[in-house]
DNA sequence: CTTAGTAAGTGTTTACATTACACTTACTAA
DNA sequence: TTAGTAAGTGTAATGTAAACACTTACTAAG
């Protein structure tokens, strides 16, 4: 038992994980094992531990429930309102990662019934306020696309210029110009070609690039 | 004495609060009463009550310790590591308010000798990690100052264009043009002319604008 | 009442960035 | 050999941002 002077609330982390895949952007979701809302599919995240810093508890629960290591991770803000969660005041930093479609199978380390990857439009319906959460994650994903450099975490190692035109037509909902957009991309002097092709299909190989700082995130013009 | 089955650790909410006052941008700060870092200068800040939320908390902090209300509030990123507090685990949410320069004298209503206003490049050293704090709500301020009307959380009711042109200078750092900013600002469309000019010194007198949505902060191109 | 000083107020030209737009190339499979 | 597919490439037009200087309305001093 822990006692204290005056009342304190619980504090865990939930995280949005996405990642693109079937031409969608989807994310993960684990199905609750215990009350409140057993049953209900939520978002991963958990109890912060007292010696642990809050992005190393997200990073952990992340390792704990999905088998997902390596990711994108970045805080987005913090729920507190009373009664969100029916057990206990419950304030829930909310953090949300990226993470490429070549680490998406890592799932299966965990328990695989568990754990699913649902396109956005195909959410069900989530426990406590974690839609909304998911949805906060998704407008600063379409607001941070603008201004940085997070797609990158969405694409392999070795990508072509139309997977990565992918990545922002899927997320943007909105189709882009070709020309324009590998203008643009190259502009940006955050890739470069690979000097590898990729051969797939009945059709012109595609040059394969690669990002010159991976992991990094930067803000751009 | 509260008992957990689990520690928990305690959570409070700390607030970066600017304005612009002669022509500078100035955050305030209270003396710490207490131990620890007793005497040293803080932001305004403390322990969320179980029943109210964080902004409310916020709010209810800011009257308390320094008698400002009704200001623009937002919530900026949540502190956690281990040992920012030597007493116990302490998580705090940070937020930034930004209040008109007519309303900074209220803070007569509460201890001033406690109270102060500092310019951003003459902050004394603060308690715990409130420099890390106050840096970053500065950089979030300069970064919205970009794509939002925040600016205008920092006017009277009435303004001239000079004024509002002097608080993104102030903010930025940089002389701007007169009369591209003036083309700039008007095209926004969030400002309309009051009818009222506004004579002071030996000059032209200036025409007066309001802000047509008050309190609203949009997001801007 | 004339003059000097001060901030208010106002447009145009130039440079730069963004958008629109269509054909050729390299490959596969029938 | 042909048909089909995605890869790859440049230019003109439009829109946005930047540079730049003088006139106006007032006050205070002589």
């Amino acid at each position: 038992m822990f006692q204290y002077e005056y009342p304190h609330p619980a504090v865990t982390v939930d995280i949005t994980i996405f990642t693109i895949s079937d031409n969608q952007l989807k994310l993960l979701l684990i199905r609750r094992a215990m009350e409140p809302c057993q049953g209900k599919w939520a978002l991963p995240g958990g109890f912060i531990k007292m010696d642990e810093d809050l992005e190393t508890a997200a990073r952990r629960e992340l390792v704990e429930e999905t088998g997902i290591s390596d990711v994108y991770l970045e805080q987005l803000y913090t729920y507190g309102k009373p009664g969100r969660d029916p057990r206990e005041r419950v304030i829930t930093i909310a953090y949300y990662a990226l993470i490429p479609s070549d680490k998406v199978r890592l799932q299966a380390a965990t328990d695989a019934e568990a754990v699913g990857w649902f396109g956005l439009d195909e959410l069900p319906e989530l426990a406590f306020d974690h839609s909304e959460i998911a949805e906060m994650a998704y407008q600063r994903l379409v607001a941070k696309l603008d201004y940085s450099t997070l797609s990158f975490q969405f694409l392999t190692p070795e990508f072509t210029l139309l997977e990565l035109q992918r990545v922002y037509e899927i997320i943007l909902r909105e189709e882009l110009d070709k020309r324009n957009f590998r203008k643009w991309a190259l502009a940006l002097e955050q890739i470069e070609e690979t000097g590898e092709q990729r051969r797939e299909g009945a059709h012109r190989p595609a040059k394969l690039y690669r990002v010159t700082s991976p992991g990094k995130v930067d803000i751009i013009k």
